[in-house]
DNA sequence: CTGAAAGCGCTTACAG
DNA sequence: CTGAAAGCGCTTACAG
């Protein structure tokens, strides 16, 4: 196998330059105490000189750090994932972090098995960052035995750090704002397609949903809960099943942009339209929304994955230090969102 | 630091179970030459029995391979970039690969120090999926002194394996359809976006449209040429320079469908719409495309990344064989790309 | 075809 | 606060 050219500059480097032991040198670059000033100083410029930077390898197997995270999304296309992973990609970056890439791909199987070998994972990055992953209980406990730290978008409940909306509550202002229009008969597009891993924010959306029904004195007819994913082609195919079913409600709340704009291709294809037929508000405020016409309530999501990325390197950095497991009590923040009127909705 | 509490299975364990030596279970396992069949076959079965996995921090500090590979991408955002890493990225989990996941963000200022450290990165990684990234020579040099196994998706004349379409028979095959319409007057939305990496396919598109402008004795107005990314935002503010210019051309070619949806959303705010004011194609047949009836040269995108990660993963298997460096001349593969006529383009 | 030995570059106890 | 030693789990020459 071909090899780099370069000759890798190595801690005995370092030490040899600094003139201190290799063993000095390693705490100090790594920030640990018991090292003095005098000498962490020596040490940081000797490394500077040579631009050294510790192997990975060697650390990860001396059973230090291995500088690299992993993200765990659903899907890494749809526009939430891909605009969270980007942002969470850009910080980890900027902390010196590798960033693994799993994408479970909406195939059942890839979660269990990889949850099933969370200690091989463990091996491989010091943390995971979990993008709205539905976990059974077994998952949480293979994950708190992992060893593994671990920070979340969009999560409800969960021991470690996490970042999101108040999903719930933005479903039920959007579910809200369709029943202050005068809607009474509402459908709503959300939850797991078949065979994909469940996404968690589906649930709380849903029950937002229930709420707003509930504020209004309505309760939710099942008929009008349709699985629609969190896909285009989802919504588009939920919609169909609206159309289809000859009974059209008033109002439609889409658990995200892409859902309704399935919901918006369905109804053009019939010859029908929003909102002249049906009224459709959805969550995200996705860069195609305004075009489309669509309302919709706002969130920011390249906050929220920077966010999380960065309570995670938090958590790395803070694990170095003496009294793990690493200080502090988990922390969640809710960002917020926005009502976005446009056309999709009316009154009736 | 926590520590995950299963035992690790070491080679010394399967070594142990199958009665051979640790090294003669490595190059057994590796499927290095020179192991009989049985010794090939005892450690196999003692590794499949055990669960054995090799620890990716030991093999790589040893001169093995890292397990891992990075895709590096202009951004993961963009629809076609979304879509080509995740595909990439399940070939390589099928793989037993890690996928690092490198956004250059369209931030100037992380290539080239992605590729001043590529020593780094390749002890980090055994190759790289390389998507539509524009090289300069120096880049090209490092990544050959590098050792990394190569592949790409999207570039051109490259010393390595790579698939793509052919763009500029692509973007030669759109304009020709807005000049068999009857339409002289085009312009072009394309190129990169300011301080942007540039993208090499947008280099190409041109030189299709210009191919096809000459086709039909004509010229590029260099008015006609404007800057837009390949981003809807920079879709849009190009469409706004020609609307403010005064002077609409008759047709318009964008690099690819988001660029579209920007012009496409920059007329509509000016009270035009296409194909009545000016006619417009795309490249990509994006998931919205259908919605918004833009006429496109479609492209097989997943295809594309998938293909590209088998190839690499190929030479990586390859070249742990003997007489590396990596059997076999880089080859090329063209997919097929194919119009799609709907109602954004129309006669004049 | 197979094995004993050395070494990859770190970090972690353990003494000082 | 600092250093010498052992060891993490592999792979690579080198002998047999």
């Amino acid at each position: 196998m071909p090899q780099a050219n370069t000759p890798r500059v190595r801690i005995q480097d370092v030490a040899a330059l600094s003139g201190l032991s290799i063993c000095t040198v390693s705490r100090a670059l790594r920030q640990l105490p018991n090292v003095s000033e005098h000498a962490r100083g020596r040490a940081r410029d000797a490394a500077a000189k040579l631009g050294y930077k510790a192997s990975s390898a060697a650390s990860r197997l001396a059973g230090g750090s291995t500088g690299s995270v992993a993200i765990i999304a659903p899907t890494a296309t749809a526009w939430f994932f891909a605009r969270a992973v980007e942002a969470a990609e850009e910080v980890f970056a900027d902390g010196g972090y590798d960033t693994v890439l799993i994408s479970l791909r909406n195939r059942s199987g890839v979660q269990p098995k990889l949850f099933g070998d969370l200690a091989g994972l463990a091996q491989r990055v010091d943390g995971v960052l979990l993008l709205n992953i539905a976990l059974g209980e077994t998952e949480m406990a293979a994950l708190a035995e992992s060893g593994l730290a671990v920070a979340s978008v969009g999560m409800h409940g969960v021991p470690w750090d996490n970042v999101g909306i108040d999903n719930a509550e933005a479903a039920r202002a959007a579910a809200t704002h369709l029943l202050e229009l005068g809607h009474r008969d509402l459908a709503i597009l959300a939850g797991s397609e078949t065979g994909a891993p469940t996404v968690v924010t589906a649930s709380e959306r849903r029950r937002g949903f229930e709420l707003a029904l509930a504020d209004h004195g309505l309760t939710v007819d099942p008929d009008r809960v349709i699985d629609a994913g969190s896909s285009i082609e989802g919504g588009r195919l939920a919609m169909v099943k609206l159309i289809e079913s000859g009974r059209m409600p008033s109002a439609v709340f889409a658990g995200c942009d892409e859902t309704a704009f399935g919901a918006l291709m369905a109804l053009r294809e019939s010859g029908l339209s929003a909102p002249e037929n049906v009224s459709i508000i959805g969550i995200d405020d996705h860069q195609m929304s305004w075009f489309l016409g669509l309302t919709t309530m706002a969130q920011p999501v390249a906050d929220q994955g920077a966010f999380a990325a960065t309570l995670l390197i938090d958590r790395l950095h803070r694990s170095g230090l003496p009294n793990p497991p690493f200080a502090g009590p988990p922390s969640n923040h809710l960002l917020e969102t926005k009502l976005v009127e446009r056309n999709s909705t009316r009154g009736r």
